[in-house]
DNA sequence: AATGCATTGCTTGTATGCAATATTGTGCCC
DNA sequence: GGGCACAATATTGCATACAAGCAATGCATT
């Protein structure tokens, strides 16, 4: 059986894998189909990922995957800067973290050997998933759960932008910069660790392709086709 | 005609105004014939609910509204904690903001008048209603439409917390803190606000009753009982 | 040949129906 | 009179059916 959960989890899975578009069409039944079920459950999912940011329904039209215009981009990494660096800046968080900052280290630093080796070997999707994890990790870490799952979210539409946007932000760079803020924290220095998180997102942000504008529908069209008619005919 | 989007609201709108209560059920049929509609809609209002963490749902028992153990509540003032002192502190949003720093300061002010109105005035709905508001009016005024539908969510879940816990935080207190915070920003200094953003929040989650401890629905039933059985019958 | 219009098909939006399960009420037995 | 078993009821979970609207195709007309 397959509940709405699950079929959730696959859509978004896939978003951030890329193997779903920003803009690409979701029809109900296509999915009804592919899950085995009665396109009540998967409207019910479709719903919940409404809710949560990552498709929009435009009426009698169809589900769509966001396609965020460069403001939404920009609004999306301004949001994971406030709240990320919130996060590590209030010392609370740290002090309720539950197990002892040892353990957290530890944790984190694993995780960032797993980013290595995802690096070195893996393919492109366990790599975005992994460096977009990490920020996931850090959060629940942290111990904060409402924390966790907002920044799930937020650094799943902030990847999905990356995608969109086509950003030349390089894994390897992005990997180095985690390493600093666990050294941070590992240091006892959360501030810092802010410091670098700022640094770190607004580096991501910032590799955004300058050269986007792909605004409107049409537009995103025009540009597909530009090749064909002959690259600059405006 | 009535949208999901309505249903949703109406509900969230509620819960703000007490109107109902956490750990109150929610039935889908009730909810249907109340708005005129069939199950199908509620049941599809009632799913993005759940995936913004405001009512949850118990397998083929019904859907009822959150009702946050005291560690979760903590969570959630924490989340608050971090994203409006992660929010102020970053000096991009201030920069991006659009409309000049007059105008946001300007538009703070007369929110907080309001809310000084309905401290004397208005009832206790509209009252707390304007005092959550504040602080999504602050997100808004920042121009973060993320951010701003991220903190609608949160403020009415620790809304929702201190009307659980029987906070004894009285508004007056809040509202000039309000004060305060404006203050500090017409004044340039984004950083003040920010730690007076975080003395507010703190104040308002250690308002929370110390003797909460009502945890399951069995025990909220008796200590709703409890002044008829006699008080400290246990 | 090109354009306007109507019809057809496909997709979403909403309601209803049926099955599964939890709860409540009733009657029997102790 | 109390407790337990069983039936009746109510409610959710899921699927299907029907209505409404958009899009595309084909036809007729200019």
């Amino acid at each position: 059986m397959v509940s709405q959960i699950e079929i959730a989890q696959q859509v978004v899975e896939s978003i951030l894998a890329q193997k779903l578009k920003p803009g690409e069409r979701l029809g109900e039944q296509a999915l009804a189909d592919m899950f085995g079920v009665s396109r009540t459950l998967v409207r019910e999912a479709l719903m919940q990922l409404q809710a949560r940011g990552f498709v929009e329904v435009r009426t009698r039209k169809g589900w769509y995957v966001v396609e965020p215009s460069i403001d939404e981009a920009r609004d999306a990494f301004a949001a994971r800067r406030a709240v990320e660096a919130g996060m590590l800046r209030d010392s609370q968080l740290l002090r309720d973290a539950g197990k002892p900052l040892q353990a957290v280290i530890k944790r984190l630093r694993q995780h960032v050997k797993d980013e290595q080796a995802a690096i070195a070997g893996a393919d492109v999707a366990t790599r975005t998933f992994l460096l977009a994890d990490f920020h996931v990790c850090l959060a629940e870490c942290l111990g904060h759960r409402v924390l966790c799952g907002l920044l799930r979210d937020l650094t799943a539409r902030t990847t999905l932008v990356a995608s969109l946007y086509q950003s030349t932000h390089d894994a390897r760079r992005s990997c180095e910069d985690h390493a600093q803020i666990v050294g941070a924290l590992a240091a006892g220095d959360p501030e810092q660790a802010a410091q670098l998180m700022l640094v770190h997102i607004g580096g991501v942000e910032n590799a955004l392709g300058k050269s986007v504008a792909v605004v409107d529908p049409r537009e995103r069209l025009r540009a597909s086709l530009a090749p064909l008619v002959r690259a600059g005919t405006r």
